[in-house]
This record gives C-alpha cells, structure tokens and sequence, in this order.
DNA sequence: ATATTTGTACGAAGAAATTCGTATTAAATA
DNA sequence: TATTTAATACGAATTTCTTCGTACAAATAT
C-alpha cells in the first residue's frame, strides 16, 4: 500500500503523531493556531483520512478518536525517497550536504551526524 | 515568486534541467521511457509553466526551445524546506540521519560528507 | 423537560492538476 | 505542387484536493 499525504494530510498527521491519539477538536484547535480553517473541514480531511486507510479510528464513544496507521518514520522516509528522485537524481551524499548547508546546523547536530557517520563506518568494516 | 512545481512539473524539469535546453518532443520522449503519456500532455504542461514564468522559451523557430527559469539547486533546497516543515519538525539532523541510514551510501560519499563537515567545523571555528 | 452546545455525516461547490482530442499551421517529402 | 508529417494552440473532460454548509443526533446545561 502506498502512503501518499496530500499537504493538508501531513498537517494533520503531525498533530496525531505529537499526541498520538486526537479527537478531531484536538487537531483542529492546533492547526487554528496557525492556520484560518473550519471545524468541519478538519473533520472531512480526518474522515478522508480514515476512508483512505491512513488512520483508525475508534467510535465507541460519540467523540471518536484518531491514530495514525503509519508512523512519522514511515512518513519521512518516504518524503526522502520522493524527494531524491525528482530532484536529487538519487543522490544522497548531495541530499545531505544541501540540507547542511542550508539550515546551520548547530555543533550539537552536527555532532550526532558524526558520531552516526563513524559508527557507520565500523558496520562497514 | 514562489516557486512550487508540481509533480509532473518536476519530471519535466529534470529533463530540462540535464539537457540545458529542451523541446517538447526532446522532454516527451525522455518521459515515455517510463510513463505512459500523449505528447500534448506533455507540451499543455510545458505551456502551462511557462504561463506560470517557470519557463521561457525561444518562439523565433517553429519548434520552441524551452529552458528552466531556476536551477535544480532552487528546487532541491525548496523541496528540502519542505519536507523540513512538514515531515521532520524542523530537524536538519534527523533528516541526515535519516536520509544516510536509508539509503546506504557508497564510502566515497561518507568520505564527501565527512569532508564537509569537517570544513563546516573549520567555518564556526 | 427544554434549549444549547458539541459532535458526526455527507453533499456539493470551487480550485488545481492532469489528460487528451481536435483544429490549424508550418515544414518536409514524394 | 500535393501530400504527409510534425508542431503549436486551446477547449474541455476528469480526477484529486480543499473547503464549507446543512442536517441531524447525542450530551450537557438551564
């Protein structure tokens, strides 16, 4: 099965994976936050959601209440993959060294990416 | 400006992109290796970038000649700022660690990336 | 008990992306 | 020159995404 989020989806799934159990209230009020958009609204894109297969949901109650069928991890690695074939021609190595020199990465980040880097290395030997 | 392509935008810019130069039958054939698509498909989308200023295009012959209006860096570093914002919370290391745990990177590209790094250390120094 | 608030269901409109057919014109070829 | 081939223009159908209004049911408050 493929996971594909539209745009919309992914912000609402961000919402989910933070609290890890939402009623629609609840990922309507953050998305409000920062963003001018119906109740109901919300409400359709979490029935589509659900009606796509991304999501359960449990209707036991009147408030029903979302999980996420697939995890962030899942999310960003296929993020990734789009992203390395339409615009990074596969290249990895390239991948990273924009995202680095993009967004400054802090000491602390660029650390973790070192120390990851050498214990890579080890596996490879 | 904003530049967002979609999709099918994307696959045609890659191949503008490598050739530096395209026309609609050049781009078309390169999308019918791996795509089942008409050739007027492919020349309204192309007509529709340039409608949208993501192209120009040279009319003085009868076949036009396109050309890309941003480079493929423009595009790797929007699509990075996206999957940034939507699928990994802002974290540039997360999508390093990400992106080099997934896709096994040869040793020469750790060694680009090492290398890279360390001259990124040399910079905050 | 009645009214109000809070929830879901769902149809449907609007916008954007994708696809292709037909018309027309220009160039190449027979 | 006449015919065929190759190109652009463009309308329009289709699909997908997004948005919201209205209807109705359940829970809560008066």
């Amino acid at each position: 099965m493929e996971i594909k989020p539209t745009e919309s989806e992914l912000e609402i799934l961000q919402v989910i994976w933070n609290k890890g159990q939402c009623t629609v209230r609840d990922v309507h009020e953050e998305l409000a936050k920062t963003k001018d958009v119906g109740y109901t609204t919300t409400l359709k894109l979490m029935q589509i959601m659900h009606d796509k297969g991304m999501v359960e949901r449990d209707t036991s109650a009147k408030t029903h209440l979302y999980k996420a069928l697939f995890s962030q991890e899942q999310a960003q690695s296929n993020a990734l993959d789009k992203i390395l074939s339409t615009v990074f021609e596969g290249s990895t190595s390239n991948l990273v060294i924009q995202a680095l020199g993009q967004h400054r990465a802090s000491k602390d980040e660029i650390d973790a990416i070192k120390n990851y880097l050498n214990q890579f290395d080890q596996h490879k030997k």
